[in-house]
RNA sequence: GGCGCGGUAGCUCAGAUGGUUAGAGCGCAUGAUUCAUAAUCAUGAGGUCCCGAGUUCAAUUCUCGGCCGCGCUACCA
């Protein structure tokens, strides 16, 4: 693998652009952009040509409703967020080279001229379907812009793509009384032109590229990539309906935009356009350019599928990513994070509550991120990493150091004779360094940190077994010697901790009075000179006690309540009132239910056979996941008999079962008092 | 339901193209030490490598089936 990557003359690095609708969070940090990082500082170091690419996503209907809620604009939406992001990435060290976004020109035009190449080669299939639309504000309504009765739990407040009440996945069809939330009206269907972008094409050309030339990527986006390619692919729709975003470059499609996943990837196009007007295409076009996205679990589809096919349909020599080293996730205190119930760790809020401590987070969130599995942070095990590793290792080692230097030396270098023993400690780091290499270069990041961090272990043991505070009256030239070589350790670390904690390596770089240094000086036994003049020592890192983490710990159980305080009215609101006219139009009989099967290939659907007393009828209902079939049989129900057949996953059903559905979503069938007989007239 | 990834010490995680005693850090116990932010160093205890079957001289590792966690995806009057 290394003899392919020396074909490379240069690394583009591009990390997930965060939606522009929120601010970052550990759960980001952990999984995109601190590897990223660490990946981008580390090749800089090697003096390898470089470039780190990112910038805010900001269009979509998510954001556009965020607007509505806060009775604000898109624009001021995204302006402020990405105000937030872009301060928050820069305060925590993420070293990009550009962070820009997708409402800038040029990445209108760039995703602009993306849309028009792949349509002027005609490549996109055009498809006519049929979408509510407003008749009041004259636009077709994203998914999210209907609000209606959810079918299962009677929420009046539904989305066109899931009832929030009940968690159930809608399709805005299934909406009773389906209502635009713009203007309130009832929207009409009305059939609409959408661009495809034909996946299924390029399948054969993706098994290959993916399944038989890059069987060197981890297994989770390798299998994930493999599922989708072995089931087959969909063409996708490329365009909305929406009047936020790039607009569809041609004549006729007055109201249409770029879809945001065809939109946003392009990004990482135009960003690096933005940064290097006259020579991004060099970054992009040139065989011997090497691309790596580093993303989330979540958008392994994307960057490794549909991306791909996007740059391979444009041609013009773009190359395709050489790796993508998706992460899987991080949880919180054993939970999952979560925007919605803000169950988070805020970057800007950490920032704010730990002044000075970006390395420490930086160091927690790369010791234990989610590499090949889901992880979990806690707030203790933060607290335990930096009083023992960071404070108790790394800080104490380099503290003790100094402080023998200074006692002893003068806080100069001393002299030195070097015994078999030093020779071998040498030879340690330099097998070190090759291992932090190693790790490196495989995206194996929480390894390469471990390494660079026993060279600190390396420099106790040494000082340990050596003891210089108790010969030095014995013997002073040992001692000159002991301290160089544990000075010249503390210098290795500065290089060897630089990609992982830059803030710190900074910090010992001042205290030791020595410039950056780059990678290729890892290993040297000169980096501190004889003679040299170090500064007075100086802390790295301090103890976290007790209150300050009980004090997070108290705080996320506040954000909990605070939004679970917000989310509490799930009791449905009372419906207009409604005539005896009106309810009279229902035939609510009672019935026996005297079959009951799963129906296959479905969690929640029972196809049940009913007697109603008029006849024997199914019904196919959604209740599996509460009711066992077995159970079921000869149990006394209300049906809803008049109610406008409908075939479900193929089964014809006539009529639907009474059931009453908890906010917790949990349904209970509504049944007789005492046993009637089928077919009496309920009112 | 389909597909994918994972399930290894009290905790957080590595690892093994199948082969003597399965690893690290933290935590715990014992000892050493005092230069250092009561930090450090050594030693030790602690494991049916999720469960069951199969292949094999040999399985924690391979195959199949199951259970659990997570993700993608379908259906859900």
């Amino acid at each position: 693998m290394d003899s392919k990557r020396r074909e490379f003359k240069r690394t583009l690095i591009t990390a997930a652009l965060p939606y522009a609708n929120g601010a970052i969070h550990i759960g980001h940090l952990a999984g995109v952009y601190i590897p990223a990082d660490i990946y981008a500082r580390y090749l800089r170091l090697q003096e390898r040509e470089v470039l780190y690419v990112c910038g805010s996503d900001e269009h979509g209907v998510p954001i556009t409703i965020k607007a509505q809620q806060q009775g604000s604009t898109p624009q001021a939406i995204v302006d402020q967020y990405h105000k937030l992001i872009k301060e928050s990435f820069e305060k925590f060290g993420i070293s990009f080279d550009i962070y820009s976004r997708t409402t800038s020109e040029i990445h209108r035009e760039t995703a602009s001229d993306f849309f028009k190449t792949l349509y002027d080669k005609g490549l996109f299939l055009e498809r006519e379907s049929e979408q509510f639309y407003d008749p009041k504000s004259n636009q077709f309504l994203a998914d999210r812009y209907i609000v209606g009765t959810c079918p299962r739990c009677s929420n009046e407040e539904a989305y066109g793509d899931q009832c929030e009440s009940c968690g159930s996945t809608l399709s805005p069809n299934e909406l009773i009384n389906p209502r635009s939330a713009l203007s309130g009206v009832t929207p009409l269907l009305k059939s609409t032109t959408h661009w495809y972008l034909p996946l299924d094409r390029y399948e054969k050309w993706l098994k290959e590229w993916i399944l038989e030339d890059h069987k060197e990527w981890k297994s989770n986006v390798y299998g994930q990539c493999k599922s989708w390619l072995e089931g087959g692919l969909q063409p996708r729709a490329v365009s909305r309906d929406l009047n936020w975003g790039v607009p569809i470059p041609i004549e006729g499609a007055e109201g249409k935009v770029l879809y945001v996943w065809f939109d946003a990837p392009i990004g990482y196009i135009s960003n690096t356009k933005e940064l290097l007007p006259n020579d991004w295409e060099r970054w992009w076009k040139d065989s011997e350019s090497r691309l790596i996205h580093f993303i989330g679990k979540d958008n392994i589809v994307f960057h490794c599928i549909v991306f791909p096919t996007m740059l391979k349909a444009y041609g013009d020599n773009f190359i395709l990513p050489d790796n993508v080293p998706a992460n899987e996730f991080l949880n919180l205190e054993g939970d999952k994070i979560s925007t919605s119930r803000n169950w988070a760790v805020w970057l800007h809020q950490y920032l704010e509550d730990f002044p000075g401590k970006e390395d420490v987070l930086r160091y927690t969130l790369c010791a234990n991120a989610p590499e090949t599995k889901d992880n979990d942070f806690t707030w203790k095990d933060f607290q335990t990493r930096n009083n023992s590793e960071l404070v108790g290792i790394l800080g104490n080692f380099v503290n003790r150091t100094l402080v023998l230097t200074h006692k002893y030396f003068g806080g100069v270098v001393p002299k030195y004779t070097l015994s078999d023993k030093e020779r071998e400690l040498f030879a340690q780091i330099i097998k070190s360094k090759e291992k932090i290499e190693q790790s490196l270069e495989h995206f194996h990041f929480r390894e390469g940190l471990k390494e660079a961090i026993n060279l600190a272990r390396l420099g106790n043991k040494y000082l340990t077994d050596t003891q210089p505070w108790a010969i030095y009256k014995e013997d002073s030239n040992r001692v000159g010697t002991i301290l160089y070589l544990s000075l010249q350790i503390c210098a290795n670390l500065t290089v060897a901790l630089d990609p992982f904690l830059p803030f710190t390596t900074k910090k010992l770089r001042k205290i030791l009075n020595i410039e950056p240094q780059l990678w290729s000086s890892f290993g040297k036994e000169n980096l501190l000179p004889t003679g040299h003049k170090l500064l007075k020592e100086e802390l790295l890192f301090e103890k976290i006690e007790d209150e300050q983490i009980e004090q997070q710990i108290k705080k996320l159980d506040q954000q909990k309540e605070e939004s679970l305080s917000k989310v509490q009215p799930s009791i449905p609101p009372l419906k207009e009132e409604c005539s005896y006219d009106e309810f009279t139009k229902l035939d609510l009989r009672s019935a026996t239910i005297i079959e009951a099967e799963q129906v296959k290939g479905s969690d929640k659907l029972l196809k049940l056979t009913v007697d109603s007393g008029i006849d024997v009828r199914v019904v196919v209902s959604g209740i599996a996941k509460e009711y066992k079939p077995e159970e079921l049989i000869g149990k006394k129900v209300i049906l809803m008999a008049n109610l406008k057949p409908r075939k479900i996953m193929g089964i014809p059903s006539n009529g639907m079962l009474l059931a009453a559905t908890e906010s917790s979503g949990r349904v209970r069938l509504i049944a007789p008092e005492k046993s009637v007989e089928n077919g009496s007239v309920v009112s």
